[in-house]
DNA sequence: GATCCACGGGAATACACGGATG
DNA sequence: CATCCGTGTATTCCCGTGGATC
């Protein structure tokens, strides 16, 4: 699936040079998609620059809990923070160059950075194979090994020589662990071993740094910086002024109707955004929704019922979906009803009272970027 | 044989409604 | 009029099974 993907991607990009298509590259527009640097983080990325500064004379740091507001870039900033760690500490051995801090890389080349996303990795067994399958080469089975053999050759493969500073992105959110669950695992790990978990709520039980969610200024500078990469002719200052005021400092909402609305204009072959675009963009991302980058890690069976309840325009009863998507695969239509009400639990989708029938079945919406869902699942 | 877990059916529970009862 | 069933359906929850892997 996701090689596919990324081949459609390349092609795209590569007509994209020939053509002279409005969209260049859709990657750069996806709010599914963190860049590399992330614009307008700084201060967020000097806290944690201090909290891990024990890493660059090759000890470990204390836990660290990263929260604050969805769309507020904590993922983006941390994962780009521990992509960069890995590359000058574990890699060839590159010296820091970094104005306030002294590098030592020989002590510090111990530590590794490795980021887990707990979406993908929601239970004990999967948590500690996605991080022994980052620190190891060869592969680590999925099956026909116990936890705890697992937990004992994560322990076995650090030690004396080797510590593990290891990110926990997207807790605290439904089907995920929560922070203290999270760290209490690593806890058991017998070894050197630090956690930055990611979550929506501040605690108090490990140090904190908080990611505020963008003013407006600096979403804006977000804005402009995607649509330059992503947009033949890039952005208009104002459209990108008037998104990040729409989204309340959401980057995540911001980027899922500017992708919205470059979809249409692109279907429609047109050569810029227009304001009918922008305004059904942000007209199919509803407010405090969930992001199209939790739905799509969905299993594909939950996929394929979004599909489906997509495509019924007329009719979004339950059971009318139900039965939809028990005909078109081979699903009775009592799971697919129960997959339904699981998702509407999960905040994918959202429980409408049918008009014709109170206390009927309910409706059902979905809460999440429709225009973004579709692009990137057809 | 051991292990994890996705899957799916269906049991268990909650709820709404309508009618009966005090 | 208020309250209490009884019934059927909507909704939630649980658990056994089997596939895949080691």
């Amino acid at each position: 699936m996701l090689p596919v993907m990324d081949l459609g991607e390349r092609i795209a990009r590569r007509r994209a040079t020939t053509d002279d298509r409005f969209v260049t590259a859709w990657s750069a527009l996806s709010p599914a998609a963190h860049p590399d640097d992330p614009v307008g983080r700084g201060a967020v990325l000097e806290r944690l620059l201090d909290h891990l500064g024990p890493v660059f004379s090759g000890h470990l740091p204390d836990d660290l809990h990263v929260h604050g507001p969805p769309g507020g870039g904590k993922s983006a900033v941390v994962l780009a923070l521990f992509s960069e760690l890995s590359r000058q500490l574990t890699g060839s051995g590159t010296p820091i160059q970094t104005s306030t801090r002294a590098a030592s890389p020989s002590a510090a080349s111990r530590v590794s950075f490795v980021a887990v996303d707990t979406r993908q990795a929601a239970s004990p067994f999967r948590l500690y194979r996605a991080t022994l399958s980052a620190l190891r080469e060869e592969s680590v089975p999925k099956r026909g090994v116990s936890t705890d053999v697992l937990r004992t050759e994560l322990a076995d493969e650090l030690g004396a020589s080797r510590k593990l500073v290891v990110a926990l992105d997207h807790l605290d959110e439904p089907r995920t662990l929560s922070p203290p669950e999270a760290r209490s695992l690593f806890d058991a790990v017998e070894g050197p071993v630090a956690t930055v978990t990611i979550g929506p709520e501040r605690t108090d039980a490990v140090a904190t740094v908080p990611v505020p969610a963008y003013r407006d200024a600096a979403l804006t500078e977000v804005l402009m910086a995607r649509g330059s990469r992503g947009l033949r002719g890039g952005l208009r200052h104002e459209v990108a002024e008037r998104l990040a005021t729409w989204a309340d400092g959401d980057a995540a909402d911001a980027l899922a109707a500017l992708y919205g609305a470059a979809v249409l204009a692109e279907d429609a072959g047109r050569r810029s955004l227009t304001d009918p675009d922008l305004e059904q963009g942000m007209a199919a991302v509803p407010r405090d929704g969930v992001s199209v980058s939790r739905v799509l890690t969905l299993p594909e069976n939950r996929l394929v019922t979004l599909d489906a309840l997509l495509s019924e325009t007329t009719t979004r009863s339950i059971d009318a979906v139900a039965e939809a998507v028990a005909a078109k695969t081979d699903l009775s239509a009592g799971t697919v009803t129960r997959f339904l009400y699981e998702l509407a639990e999960d905040g994918v989708l959202e429980r409408v009272e049918s008009e014709d029938e109170p206390g009927g079945p309910s409706g059902v919406v979905p809460r999440f970027p429709t225009l973004v869902y579709r692009h990137l699942r057809a």
